[in-house]
DNA sequence: CGTATTGTTGATTGCAATCAATGAGAGTGG
DNA sequence: CCACTCTCATTGATTGCAATCAACAATACG
């Protein structure tokens, strides 16, 4: 997860071989170093790709958060996943990208140059295991998110999400969100307002604690959080 | 798409060879018959699958309608998708379902089993291209929905479905709905009462036409239809 | 033909959106 | 260093869309 050369042409894309070990989520994966990407960084807020840039290549996260969504033309917008260190995203059957993807904070990705499946499959079967089993669990998250949009109040969309974002990041039951109130809003289908006055209704009720700096939260009655998220 | 031998064993599953050929959705396919199914017949209404159940099989469907669900515990659901012919459904990460299955209508599907993808990918790389294209396709319209669940009116939203439903199963602009109000209202985040109200607003603006039965639908502006759609 | 299921329509409510103002930090330049 | 600005977050007042509650109509089914 080095050998970053910088200043690498206009997109970033260092051809630096880098190892796609080290994933989160992919039980199965036990690839040795294969070569098959470069890193990228990205500062805050840049774009890593938008819809309909040509998908020619995929990507896995290596460090920070990346926020991919849709948006409606009048300006509405679904941010569908943040995707963490480990999460692989960005492969499409098309021949365009269907969604955009920016980075949240500064953030360090592979990028893999899109191949034909069975030939990468053939040539390395561990990745291709990776990948299948990638696409799998976005296909998991995504359902239980159209769960949460179409069917829970906020407030058991609220608790779901900080449930899910503790799961993935916290050290015991702190952590820290790396997006801003609008992403939260905009990926559980809520306005800002009332993400904040949930999330301040909850810190009342004694389930969780909002740190001044109202980015750091600690867990403080996950069962109760539980009972709200089923 | 034949041969099904009845009376075979609790779960209707026929052991008898069954070609996966002739899927809509995926452009890449071109594999030549292959015996890696058998089929199984449901009526309307009947489960194919609970969630929690093992995952030891995937489907793809062959005729008619399967709605994939889950629910909450106090009995919210939130139907994920319409599996139509073509479709495949029912691979996951882990050994159970994460998902219900349920035939809509009377339907026919082939049942797969599941077995480590590189052994597949390997001696069938057609159909490991054609798995791989199909979770795409799943999540790209799961993608879809979500930008529909979190951000669309109850306008919107039936626009949209009414010219998804089209597109994938109209002839001409007309079409029969296969599912009941219960379903479309679950699929999009409303309730029957409001999936009824906009239907009749759409009618009553001459966007649409709903003939007596309730179930067949014309498309009367699709460009109309369209500007609600994004 | 009677009963159960499914769909429509009307009246009212309520949750979250919208509109609006203020507060709290972070970064910048005088 | 402090005032200024900009962005992000919180809180309050009000509105509005879709949910809920309720009754009835239409269709399918045994």
């Amino acid at each position: 997860m080095q050998t970053y050369s910088a200043t690498n042409g206009s997109r970033h894309v260092a051809p630096a071989a880098v190892a796609l070990r080290g994933t989160a989520n992919i039980p199965e994966q036990n690839a040795t170093a294969k070569q098959i990407g470069a890193l990228r960084s990205l500062v805050r807020g840049e774009e890593l790709f938008a819809e309909g840039d040509p998908a020619d290549h995929f990507y896995k996260v290596v460090s920070g958060t990346i926020r991919t969504y849709k948006l409606l033309n009048d300006g509405r917008r679904q941010i569908d996943a943040f995707q963490l260190a480990g999460d692989i995203f960005g492969l499409e059957t098309g021949a365009e990208h269907r969604f955009s993807a920016e980075a949240v904070e500064d953030t360090t990705v592979i990028v893999v140059r899109r191949c034909p499946f069975a030939a990468l499959a053939h040539d390395n079967p561990d990745f291709g295991d990776q990948l299948m089993s990638s696409m799998m669990t976005n296909l998991e998250r995504a359902h239980d998110h159209m769960l949460l949009l179409g069917r829970k109040t906020a407030q058991e969309k609220i608790a779901t999400f900080l449930l899910d974002m503790a799961a993935r990041i916290a050290k015991g039951d702190r952590f820290e969100l790396p997006m801003q109130r609008s992403d939260i809003a905009d990926h559980l289908g809520l306005t800002i307002e009332t993400v904040s006055r949930t999330l301040t209704q909850l810190a009342k009720n004694g389930l969780i604690e909002i740190a001044a700096a109202s980015r750091h939260v600690v867990l403080r009655n996950k069962p109760a959080l539980q009972r709200l998220n089923a």
